[in-house]
RNA sequence: AGACACCAGUUAGU
DNA sequence: ACTAACTGGTGTCT
């Protein structure tokens, strides 16, 4: 099985402006036993910043061509705690719902997130926001890229 | 009889928490066919949320120095529903008591509040929580005005 | 079991 | 200062 490790960010300017915001997602996939790097970006209107979290993360599975053992280096909780703190066990025992506490937000995210998780063998880390980590930096990077390039190509 | 708008909120910090806790209330008293518009608040120690809510209704009341026609907007159920469902009405019939079920909490803030409730015409509305409404946003933020001003005066 | 509040905390995004 | 999202709890009633 192949060891990947994945460094994703997302971000999202005006989040919480309805209609007037707009966010991307950045995301660097290492193989790092061969020299492979992988880099991708992408822009989207109308989104929040917990959403270009989710998908960050959910476009990087999405480029495995096989099942691979993947770490994956976030600085999103909201992502990050519902494997380590099994939030996301919760919800699927509630029927994808938060029971109580009312619907569960982003579900079609986090039922497709879930498919890709279970389809390999991931580990999630935590990293602070603004990381020491060069490759968490990088992603950072790559989300500021692709929100300026959309603003441009409009 | 002259008629009163009354805008009432209440809030606990710490709620739940045995003596290490703060509450304050906060109205907003309004005389429509007038352009007069009053307001109060008030902080407390070692309450609850539902204490608050309650005594921002009767503080309130008892701002009042004739009978009058009192219409009260509040999003508390605990005390809008004590009259729209009548729930008063079962409690003195048990002597104020909730019979079987126990006893009544905050029974003298019900006694005093159901004097001033019979000396007026009053009439409750229920509201959400972080409404739209202009005057129930100002009552919340007489009460978290007066718990900022309490923690500042000690 | 339901309802309405009141909080406590965490991490991001602006 | 705001919003996005999640976790945990008490205060009270029916």
């Amino acid at each position: 099985m192949k060891i990947i490790h994945l460094y994703t960010d997302g971000g999202c300017r005006g989040n919480g402006k309805e209609g007037e915001n707009m966010g991307a997602i950045g995301g660097v996939l290492m193989y790092p036993d061969k020299n492979i790097r992988k880099e991708y970006k992408r822009a989207y209107e109308n989104t929040t910043n917990n959403k270009m979290e989710l998908l960050a993360v959910i476009e990087g599975l999405k480029m495995l061509k096989e099942p691979c053992e993947v770490h994956i280096f976030s600085d999103s909780a909201y992502v990050v705690n519902a494997y380590l703190q099994n939030w996301i066990g919760g919800w699927k025992n509630k029927n994808w719902t938060r029971g109580k506490a009312g619907e569960l937000k982003n579900k079609e995210l986090w039922m497709e997130l879930d498919e890709l998780v279970n389809a390999n063998k991931v580990t999630f880390h935590k990293v602070k926001g603004h990381a020491t980590n060069p490759y968490n930096n990088q992603a950072d990077l790559l989300v500021n890229q692709a929100m300026d390039e959309y603003i441009l190509s409009k």
